[in-house]
DNA sequence: CGTATTATTGACCACTTTCAAAGTGAGTGG
DNA sequence: CCACTCACTTTGAAAGTGGTCAATAATACG
């Protein structure tokens, strides 16, 4: 890549693979995300976009030169990384030690709190959340099947935390009780 | 935290826990690792010494002047970050889709790597790795029970992969064939 | 419409966890 | 110097969560 780009609309996936087909979504990219990385060609991941997306980009070079006479760019640029760092740690934790359940209750949170960000509000109660990924697609950023997925996403139906329109679009009636099922304590 | 600090010597863990103990490792401070974030004042982890540690820290205020005035400090700080990230993101593979023999092998191989980093061999052959953490902290950054690490352990040794002296130095017979139980691709 | 992709559901199974019991080893105090 | 203790580790047996394989259903798209 001799460019580095921001997200301006749409969604895409940021992931590592496995030979033997193993995929692990590592991160999502979403509107006001980077991509790139200052003195290197290579991203070491796959990028895919999940949805029709629009990037603003900057040849590199350029780029690099900016960071160097405007400081204030480089802090913000430093700044972004930083909160990029610590959601990837975040992350961890629901990878590494949270159930199926409160894996899907954590990502449809994650969803709704960055769709939420976007607009002045802040989410409670009755909310509505455009799954921009697969089935597939959030398995795999989740560390878990899509059948797995399917069936938590039935089971969160059944159990009256969700209801279903479509495949894509969910209907969370009490966010907190969603909050509570990703077992997601006062931090975050 | 009224200060940032670069570790100089020993073993730091950075860890989120939930409510109910379950506890994930989300970083290892090693020599040349950074704590703390410019303007913040609060690291949302917990962090704890696994062994002795010196750490070389400075008061925040000046560190955030410094960084005004000296942009290469800057630049610098950029790029241990997003090699912070990447490492970050490179572990979401393990946590998320490796197998418990795998993840163990990582671990290992990661380790190795990073004390050979200090000196100036490539890890090959026979190589010596000494454990800095305990069962509890390998299964806590693994996303694993300490009794699944330690029969990992066992099952690494009779398959004459490694040897135990000891609880926590590790021979490695064949470090190629490590990296292969790891399934480590050519990536990393 | 018809075809391909995506999603749901079921049955069975494997791997990791849980619970429990010894075993090891380092440090302390008699 | 030895026994005692505490933390850490190992190992076993049973259970459970999530995975695999397979068939069906729904949705999207040409």
């Amino acid at each position: 890549m001799d460019f580095v780009a921001s997200v301006v609309t749409g969604v895409a996936t940021l992931s590592s693979t496995l030979e033997d087909g193993r995929t692990q979504i590592v991160g999502l990219l979403l509107p006001s995300d980077f991509l790139g990385r200052p003195g290197r060609t290579r991203v070491p991941f796959t990028v895919a976009a999940a949805t029709e997306v629009l990037m603003c980009c900057f040849r590199r070079k350029p780029f690099e030169d900016l960071l160097h006479r405007a400081p204030h760019v480089a802090a913000q640029l430093l700044d972004m990384t930083l909160d990029e760092l610590q959601a990837a740690r975040d992350w961890m934790l629901v990878l590494g030690r949270k159930t199926a359940p409160e894996k899907i209750a954590s990502l449809l949170v994650l969803l709704a709190r960055r769709e939420a960000a976007l607009r002045p509000v802040v989410p409670k109660g009755r909310v509505e959340i455009e799954l921009v990924l697969t089935r597939e697609a959030m398995a795999d950023h989740l560390g878990l099947t899509l059948e797995t997925v399917s069936r938590q996403f039935s089971s969160l139906r059944r159990d009256g935390v969700i209801d279903l329109k479509g495949t894509r679009h969910v209907t969370v009636h009490d966010f907190d009780r969603l909050v509570t099922v990703a077992n997601y304590d006062g931090s975050l």
